[in-house]
RNA sequence: ACGGACGUGGCGGAAUUGGUAGACGCGCUGGACUUAGGAUCCAGUGCCGCAAGGCGUGGGGGUUCGAGUCCCCCCGUCCGUACCA
């Protein structure tokens, strides 16, 4: 009767220890297959319920494909770079390497207690320098490399010398030049070149290669001290810790993400990834066609592009963002004061300022007109804060007449507006549609928008006055951050220019530093570090990002100790690519863009066979907390509002006093005190209940609500406890039984007892009522048989599908008519084992060990199911009228549709609802339904 | 505002892709066994109704012999993105 889940998964666990069970080799004479999970980053809290949930999936898919003959490759380490630690670090003095060390063992201990099968030999840690060595290595390279638009790959920098040594450039060259060029490129000879100083050279460099340093605007949160990635800022403050951000212009490193954004977009339509996450790609690439519209001023001119070049003869005014470089330029002098103080606030609002209040119209006009490039007439030229410095030319032709944006600008400050569609109300608001017709004067009067554009395209590029342009919303990639806890950047300065650091000084190691804060002198910390250069030049003192490490590690777990290359030629060309990746959405736009970028790379400098690193990517959904928020009725008499959560242990203990649960902030709602927000007065349900020590007893309500699992929200459920009452067996398939791995669903430990019942009642065919172990050879019954193929068949294809919580489900349904069938059949019993390992390991391993093996049951063939157990020779057929079922009725399978409806008919029940009539049409669907029509 | 996902019992969720809605599990009700049960087993459990029967997959319409599933309109929830020219 016993199924002791202590003692077998703490046998299990220590022996595939010992016997290296889940150790791969890298086996040309077997197929391989590669599960990866996205690696955590090992943070102090430890694991909560929901952090396994991918990890179980994943881990299900590599058992089973192994059981189907693949060699699998299913991996494990830590992302351990990171700000938490950075931050441990500055408050208490103490290493992040060690608190870093001391996480990622607690980390390990609670996923061995789940009885994973990775292969923890090949374990890497992206802040271990044999590991960042390689990512130091692939910054190197992608400093040694431009990206040629010609051939449409990244090529290595020398080339490109060899270029202008024989050519020259003609500047803002679209044969040489991609991506965000945010500066301007002069032209030069090839005989100039020839004669540039090394300086000059290298600086020209700077703006092709693809990790470059620049004045850039970049993303700076002063709280955090460092420069963010577009993607580590939502709603204008940092997306880690919700400090604001300010636009800032400085010397940074970045990549070259841009020259890759039609690849990553294209790419994406043969990724079998979720629609989700390519659609939020695709958005955060951005792109759009247009083209650029030359509009001189004097004998200067200022460009602008547009989606719309169909409403040319619709433009009222030009419209510059506050930061635009020539907005100085263009302002008469009786306007400059105005003017500048104007861009003086528009610049200071902070993103958030500005996103908070789109309502608001506001902007000054600079005194200058530009000509029309069709019409010749004046343009006055406005700035406005609506235009964005960092998207197009950051100037825009407005179009009041077919742009809200800029039919809002016109409308608050009078200006004119000309309608450009046939059938628009230009007083009521812009006309947006794009399938209307052109009415604006002019050589694309009647013309439809689509060929309109085409039209004024062709007419620009005629006059020189513009040309058609595809445009990204996607910005290179700020990779520098002021911080220490990351790669130190292999680069050293010489004469204020960047150089390579030599391949032989990999990996530059992370100095010693007195503290982990910046300098007085607000340098990094890095900076603080003794003899920080190489060969008396100084060297870099910004730091990688949290994402360098994870845009290559797939490549590691392939050949994780090799001290020559990231990864051999052979490994490389055995893995391949991730089969399947496991992770969570929250990096759609971040890593997942990023691992994409570095993998087309590192295939475009020949490196990998391959430019997608994951072909099926799914992610898990999140699983959610129930908080107990408590209502508490309260007298304020005493002036003192102080209330008590207790732990149950502590119910009867009256004066009990546990700092960690007093709360001592709440808001008044309602005429009650309801407790949430930050700091709220949460407890988990059943362990807990709320106290009033101050005031007797309270009025006391609690009410679940559903949402995020967090130690700040009181409602974490530590997998280590249920492992503890229920083992790791019951764990993982409550998880999986939860519903769909991709949905997000709340966790409810109450729930887990139907899983824990089902292991018992499995456990228990094998065993007789004494928990004697008892399996006979006795030949299976039909009905046996057909429990056992239905379930392999229904398991097999759900696994496939990765619906795990059918799975479960069959296998319950499964155990509960073999055990009313008493069943303890070797042939039925040991099967099923073998289909239940992937899901529970550790009983089906001790299972298979008291059916007489040996070997690991990891190392047993699938099952395959056989359609002829699963042949019925009759069916018990609906009968319904009208669409509603009335009766059923049981007839052999073999029955023709004629047959049937002659038996249907002829029954006597059938006969009296027809109540003599005839029906109007009878419908028989074969092993379905029969439909009677009257 | 736009894009994506979704809406089924008291709860988590099934449904062979147009064919018996509610599998499986939790919970609940009743019973058995028991010194006891937060153990186990048996029965029941969508709603209304004594029943016959009726109503039921967010709401409304449609296609169909037949709709949770397909089409149109609306409502609601969650997640992205957010003045992208």
């Amino acid at each position: 009767m016993a199924y002791e889940h202590k003692d077998i998964e703490k046998k299990w666990q220590e022996e595939w220890r010992k016997r290296g069970t889940y150790r791969v080799n890298n086996d040309p004479s077997r197929p391989g297959y590669y599960v990866l999970d996205m690696f955590p980053y090992p943070s102090g809290a430890g694991l909560h319920v929901g952090h396994p949930l991918g990890y179980i999936a994943s881990d299900i898919v590599a058992r089973y494909k192994r059981h189907c003959g693949f060699n699998v490759l299913h991996p494990m380490g830590y992302d351990s770079f990171g700000l938490p630690a950075e931050q441990y670090a500055i408050q208490t003095g103490q290493h992040p390497a060690k608190t870093t060390a001391e996480n990622a063992a607690r980390y390990r201990q609670q996923l061995d207690a789940i009885g994973f099968s990775f292969d923890w030999d090949r374990e890497v840690r992206t802040s271990d320098p044999t590991f960042y060595k390689w990512t130091q290595w692939i910054f190197l390279q992608l400093f040694d490399s431009w990206y040629d638009p010609k051939t449409d790959k990244a090529r290595p920098i020398s080339e490109l010398v060899a270029c202008f040594q024989e050519k020259g450039s003609i500047g803002q060259d679209t044969s040489t030049l991609t991506g965000d060029i945010e500066e301007f490129v002069g032209g030069f000879t090839a005989e100039e070149w020839r004669s540039f100083d090394e300086r000059t050279r290298q600086l020209v460099l700077q703006h092709f290669r693809l990790a470059y340093i620049s004045d850039a605007w970049v993303n700076w949160c002063p709280a955090m001290g460092t420069v963010l990635a577009n993607d580590e800022v939502k709603d204008g403050v940092s997306e880690r810790g919700g400090h604001p951000v300010e636009r800032k212009r400085m010397k940074q490193w970045s990549l070259r993400i841009t020259s890759y954004a039609q690849r990553l977009l294209d790419g994406l339509d043969t990724l079998d990834w979720s629609e989700s996450i390519k659609e939020a790609q695709r958005n955060w690439i951005g792109r759009s066609e247009g083209a650029t519209v030359r509009f001189p001023i004097g004998n200067d001119f200022v460009e602008v592009f547009t989606t719309r070049p169909d409403t040319l003869f619709g433009v009222c005014f030009i419209t510059l963002a506050p930061e635009h470089v020539l907005v100085g330029k263009f302002t008469t002098p009786e306007r400059k004061a105005e003017v500048e103080a104007y861009v003086e606030i528009a610049k200071n609002r902070s993103e958030r300022d500005r996103m908070a209040d789109v309502a608001h119209v506001s902007g000054v006009f600079t005194g200058s007109f530009a000509k029309h490039p069709f019409t010749g007439a004046d343009v006055p030229v406005w700035v406005g804060d609506y235009v964005l410095a960092g998207y197009g030319t950051g100037a825009v032709m407005a179009v009041p007449g077919g742009d809200q944006r800029d039919w809002r600008f016109a409308k608050h400050f009078g200006l004119p507006i000309i309608a450009v569609t046939e059938g628009a109300d230009i007083e009521k608001e812009a006309d947006e549609r794009k399938d209307a017709t052109i009415c604006s004067d002019g050589f694309l009067k009647g013309l439809k928008v689509p060929q309109a554009i085409k039209r004024a395209i062709e007419e620009l590029e005629r006059i020189g006055a513009g040309q058609g342009r595809i445009n990204f919303r996607l910005r290179d990639a700020a990779f520098g951050r002021q911080r220490y806890w990351g790669e130190p950047i292999p680069i050293y300065y010489k004469d204020d220019i960047p150089y390579a650091l030599p391949e032989s000084e990999l990996p530059l190691e992370l100095p010693a530093v007195d503290k982990f804060l910046p300098t007085a002198e607000g340098e990094p910390p890095l900076a603080r570090a003794a003899n920080w250069n190489y060969q008396g030049h100084p060297l870099e003192t910004t730091t990688m990002p949290g994402w360098a490490g994870s845009s290559w590690y797939f490549l590691r777990y392939m050949d994780p100790g090799n001290n020559d290359r990231f990864a051999s030629p052979e490994a490389i060309n055995y893995w391949k690519q991730v089969d399947l990746y496991v992770g969570g959405s929250e990096h759609a736009t971040g890593h997942l863009l990023y691992f994409r970028f570095w993998t087309k790379f590192l295939f475009d400098r020949g490196w990998i066979p391959f430019d997608e690193p994951a072909k099926k990517l799914v992610n898990q959904g999140m699983i959610q907390g129930i908080s107990m928020m408590a209502r508490v009725a309260v007298d304020r008499s005493n002036g003192v509002e102080r209330y008590l959560v207790l732990p149950k242990e502590k119910h009867d203990t009256p004066g009990a006093f546990d700092r960690n649960y007093l709360i001592d902030q709440v808001n008044f709602k309602e005429g009650r005190y309801f407790i949430n927000e930050e700091g709220a007065a949460r407890t988990r349900a059943k362990e807990a209940i709320f106290r009033e020590f101050h005031l007797g007893a309270p009025e006391v309500e609690l009410t679940p609500v559903v949402e995020k699992m967090s130690k700040s929200k009181f409602n974490v459920v530590n997998p280590d406890d249920i492992i503890a009452k229920y083992g790791a067996d019951t764990l993982r398939l409550y998880e999986m039984f939860l519903g769909p791995l991709e949905q997000s669903k709340p966790w409810d430990t109450n729930g887990i007892e139907g899983t824990f019942r089902f292991l018992r009642k499995f456990w228990n065919l094998f065993h007789d009522p004494n928990d004697a172990f008892h399996v006979r050879e006795a030949e299976p019954t039909k009905p046996e048989l057909k429990i056992l193929h239905a379930t392999l068949k229904k398991v097999s294809e759900d696994i496939g599908k990765l619906s795990f919580n059918t799975s479960v489900a069959q296998f319950m349904i499964a155990v509960n008519e073999l055990g009313t069938l008493k069943c303890d059949k070797r042939a039925i019993l040991e099967p099923l084992t073998i289909a239940l390992a992937p899901f529970a390991p550790h009983i089906a391993e001790e299972l298979w060990q008291r059916l007489g093996h040996a070997e690991s049951i990891t190392a047993a063939i699938w099952p395959t199911w056989d359609e002829q157990y699963l042949v019925e020779d009759s069916f018990s057929y609906p009968i319904s009228f009208n669409g509603k079922t009335r009766l059923q009725l049981e007839f052999p399978i073999a029955l023709s549709k004629e047959e049937v409806e002659a038996q249907v008919l002829a029954n006597p029940e059938v006969q009296l609802r027809l109540e003599g009539k005839a029906p109007k049409k009878v419908i028989v669907v074969p092993k379905r339904i029969v439909n009677i029509v009257v």
